[in-house]
RNA sequence: GGGCGCUUAGCUCAGUUGGCUAGAGCAUCUCGUUUACACCGAGAGGGUCGGGGGUUCGAGUCCCUCAGCGCCCACCA
């Protein structure tokens, strides 16, 4: 089978990975005697689209996963997809209001059921995604968080903690978020500058500040420092009478460090019940905590004529109020301060004191290593002991200030959807309460004068079960539905457990760092006494052109992997994002890059080619190549030394090095210069032995193209490239290939003296200086010509062209294989024009596509026009003038 | 307030533990009658490696310092 003359990607792509689902290549053998690699995919949201983020993260462990699998490792990469709790309940709850009912309406059952059912119809985008970017994972293991098998997981981690004493339930400030109505993690709240008034207000003998005055209808104790010399009078404990919003308060001194004497008076009245500081101050002090605000956002009672209204109405009318009685000491405008929001769904917070589920990340319990420890201390440990592996390594401090600053981790949700918290309650007539906290459900036993179990109403936060995704996702799931059978037991009998487990690198962005990797460490070390993975490689943001972020507001910068893949391929968008990628850093994607890694699949389309139509259909490779000339020499050297550093670099996590290194070797080494030698001098077996090197060593980096040029070589059989060896090592002799080193110094001389003497008439290549071995004198000269030389004098330059044109023996056949040359030319772009004007015609494409790719190949039609016009132009001239 | 990162060619960035004349891609300019490739080939120009100081035989690389940019955490009555 012939290579066509162009590479159109969008052809082969789709085939070619069915050809490699089909025969099961992905697929991991526990059975098998081989070293094991295994990496767990971070699992996208099930509902979700893939971005240029996720393409990154499946290009890097791709190149991982296939590299790995050609070292003869046994390998595992399982895929999978998150329930993304808050961000899927968010969608079904506006849908129910687009529909004009809501959650209570229909109730939790027939809400968990649409969910279910819309995420059954909608995550076959992803899926299709993460096979459209070619990513070898074995699709027979994939898993879903809300699998069976992970929901066994997930209680008989909480039943085990709770039984620990590590999961407790109390009253605690917490992050509420009144437009999900639910409660939010501290890390998934972010700081918003806004500018707002800042009022002072007359508070008894007391000027305080504030800019939420709606909060302090409550407000019954001022707060100052001990140190503050301005209320040396004021005692600990005094007490006073002040006029307030709804009458007269006594309020109650209170001497407390965490107030700053230089923030505005220095003295301040508290709302424990919604701010996370005052809270710890009431603690400290043991003060009352009074509810202003419900968990709709709505004013309480207690606020008096203002109950019922919102936040911004009950600021207003405050105001208005205190300013009418006198008690409006100032306005301050343009008062900037932070305000927190829920990263998901951007709603204003309100921290409330409600009853949560917490984990205790204080209380020590005996760790994985059999040693007292608390969980923020094994989590330490872990990464400062080395079990764990940060890339890049800057990346441990970070993570060790994010557990120096870490609370209790609250795990409960209010929403429906999710793991449900596996705890029962039921109560006597007397109003006692009784608590089972159980994998399974209490048995109801009918005790006299008990009243049936419930379940607590909360579900768990997503990341809770996330944090089991790397053992969760192995263990037999036909043994997870039997209760007989404790999870030890099971991890026992679970061969994929047993196989895979720990993982050998978690690759994600260094985001998500707090959110999954750490607690994926304390879960798993906690459970099962294994750290969940022994490196993690932690990569950067992608940004637009402009090192903007790529945001939904802003489409025309953005872009989109489904966009790019049908008009550059696959490969191309791998190409481009692993060229530009280092650990931890963030870098820039353009049009721009991806064309020139489009360019480079070319070159390896040309390069096969040229090499089949050398070859021809009946060659058949030897084992071993047999250099008989110098290039085979070098180019024998060359490409073990760049297959050596390559495999070294991809180990080492440096995957643009080693593309860079690929780049350079199939471009400048084999490309222009062993195969323009080849043209001179041809050894089949050196060249077909290094295309299938190179389609070997390219293949993690660009599996498509490489797998398309293997599968059209008639000497590999029916053999795939996907599970083809890595080139064994073959020794070469340095020495032997110096002699084409030198050749390369001459002829890149030679080539620049000949600009330099503006002999543009041609080019010098390889294959048209046979002389080189016998010219070796003339080269001298022309060398040393240029320092003897004017280059401008006349009399070098005629010297120099004379023995010039000797050197080119044009005749009349060169000359009609060249007329030919430039018609295919001419055919071929003609094919280019073609598939670009199609393109450009498609409405779809036009309205669908991103503004820059519109543009690019825009560009590129004007350009090869103007292109083939001046080949037209070329044959014309060629044509007559000879 | 605490911490991290960045600053190298017009642009985007490499440069592993200090060691050949500081590299690449894109862009620019010149040239192109080559039987793989115009999505190509050959050649060229372009850098006081942010400023200053230090260590060293030797510094883009290590240390100190200053400046600009970006980010994270904490606080924000």
């Amino acid at each position: 089978m012939k290579l066509p003359k162009l590479y159109e990607p969008s052809q082969y792509e789709t085939d070619i990975y069915t050809m490699w689902e089909k025969a099961g290549v992905f697929e991991a053998q526990p059975d098998k005697e081989a070293e094991r690699f295994s990496i767990s995919m971070p699992p996208p949201n099930a509902t979700g689209h893939l971005h240029v983020g996720h393409a990154l993260g499946i290009a890097l462990q791709d190149t991982m996963v296939r590299y790995n699998r050609m070292q003869g490792k046994d390998v595992l990469w399982l895929p999978g997809t998150d329930h993304a709790a808050l961000a899927t309940n968010a969608i079904m709850e506006k849908r129910l209001a687009d529909e004009g009912t809501n959650k209570h309406e229909i109730g939790r059952e027939a809400f968990v059921d649409r969910l279910k059912e819309f995420i059954e119809g909608s995550r076959g985008t992803i899926r299709g995604q993460i096979r459209a970017m070619g990513a070898s994972c074995d699709w027979s293991r994939e898993r879903y968080t809300l699998d069976g098998a992970l929901n066994r997981c997930v209680n008989e981690t909480f039943v085990k903690m709770y039984n620990d004493g590590l999961i407790y339930r109390g009253h605690r400030i917490v992050n509420w978020d009144p437009n999900l109505e639910t409660t939010v993690a501290d890390d998934e709240v972010v700081h918003v500058e806004e500018t707002g008034q800042f009022y002072t207000f007359q508070y008894g003998p007391f000027q305080i500040g504030t800019a939420r005055p709606e909060t302090k209808f409550g407000d019954k104790y001022v707060v100052m420092h001990p140190d503050d010399k301005r209320y040396k009078q004021y005692k600990h404990g005094d007490t006073f009478e002040a006029e307030w919003i709804n009458g007269q308060v006594t309020a109650t001194i209170i001497k407390d460090e965490a107030v700053d004497p230089k923030f505005g008076t220095g003295v301040m009245t508290i709302t424990p019940w919604h701010d996370h500081t005052d809270f710890d101050i009431a603690e400290r002090h043991n003060l009352d905590k009074v509810q202003i605000i419900d968990f709709h956002g709505k004013l309480m009672p207690i606020a008096g004529e203002f109950a019922g209204m919102t936040i911004a109405e009950g600021r207003r009318l405050v105001v208005k109020k205190l300013n009418e009685k006198g008690l409006l000491v100032k306005t301050e405008d343009n008062y900037s301060h932070s305000v927190a929001v829920n990263d998901r769904g951007k709603g204003i917070i309100e921290p409330q004191i409600k009853l949560q589920w917490f984990v205790d990340v204080n209380k020590p319990v005996v760790d994985w290593k059999g040693k007292k420890s608390s969980l923020k201390e094994v989590m330490q440990a872990v990464v400062r002991d080395g079990d764990v592996d940060i890339v890049p390594a800057r990346f441990d401090k970070l993570y060790f200030s994010w557990i120096d600053n870490l609370r209790d981790w609250c795990i409960s949700r209010q929403i429906w959807w999710g793991h449900r918290i596996p705890v029962w309650y039921r109560t006597n007539a007397e109003d006692e309460v009784q608590t089972f906290a159980g994998v399974q459900p209490p048995v109801d036993d009918q005790s006299e004068g008990w009243h049936e179990w419930e379940q607590d109403p909360d579900t768990l936060d997503t990341w809770f079960s996330s944090a089991l995704w790397t053992w969760s996702t192995l263990i037999d799931p036909s043994l997870a539905s039997n209760f007989d059978m404790s999870m030890d037991d099971i991890l026992n009998a679970s061969p994929d457990f047993k196989a895979y487990h720990p993982t050998s690198v978690l690759e994600t962005g260094w985001d998500i760092i707090f959110f999954w990797v750490a607690r994926m460490i304390l879960t798993t070390t906690y459970m099962i006494g294994e750290v969940p993975f022994k490196t993690v490689y932690l990569h950067g943001l992608v940004r637009a052109e402009d090192g903007q972020k790529m945001s939904k507001s802003k489409p025309e910068t953005t872009i989109n992997p489904m966009d790019v893949i049908p008009v550059y391929g696959t490969d191309a968008l791998r190409l481009a994002l692993l060229s530009g990628v280092s650990p931890g850093n963030d870098q820039r994607m353009s049009i721009a890059k991806i064309t020139a890694q489009r360019n480079f699949c070319n070159k390896l389309w040309n390069i096969a080619r040229f090499v089949e139509d050398k070859l021809g259909d009946d060659f058949v490779l030897e084992s071993h190549a047999k250099a008989t000339n110098h290039a085979d020499h070098w180019l024998l050297t060359k490409l073990q030394q760049t297959t050596d550093t390559i495999a070294s670099d991809l180990e080492n996590f440096r995957f643009a090095e080693a593309y860079d290194k690929l780049y350079h070797f199939v471009w400048d080494d084999f490309a222009d210069w062993y195969v323009e030698a080849s043209k001179m001098e041809l050894n089949p077996q050196v060249l077909a032995h290094s295309l299938q090197s190179i389609l070997i060593i390219a293949h993690p980096f660009a599996p498509f193209i490489t797998e398309t040029i293997w599968q059209t070589l008639a000497w590999q059989g029916d053999s795939m490239l996907a599970v083809a060896p890595w080139p064994a090592t073959v020794k070469t002799n340095p020495n032997d290939a110096k002699v084409f080193d030198e050749i390369i110094v001459v002829v890149t001389e030679v080539r620049s003296l000949m600009t330099e003497l503006n002999l543009h008439g041609s080019k010098l290549y390889y294959h048209n200086v046979p002389f080189l071995k016998e010219n070796a004198e003339l080269i001298k000269k022309l060398t040393k010509l240029k320092d003897v030389i004017d280059v401008k004098s006349g009399l070098g330059l005629q010297l120099v062209q004379t023995k010039y044109k000797a050197w080119l023996d044009v005749d009349s056949s060169t000359i009609k294989a060249h007329q030919l040359q430039l018609k295919e030319q001419q055919a071929r772009l003609g094919d280019v024009v073609k598939s670009l004007e199609a393109r450009l015609a498609n409405k779809n494409y036009v309205k669908q596509a991103p503004k820059a790719i519109v543009d690019q190949t825009k560009d590129q039609l004007s350009e090869n026009k103007q292109l083939l016009e001046k080949i037209a132009a070329q044959q014309a001239r060629f044509a007559s003038g000879i």
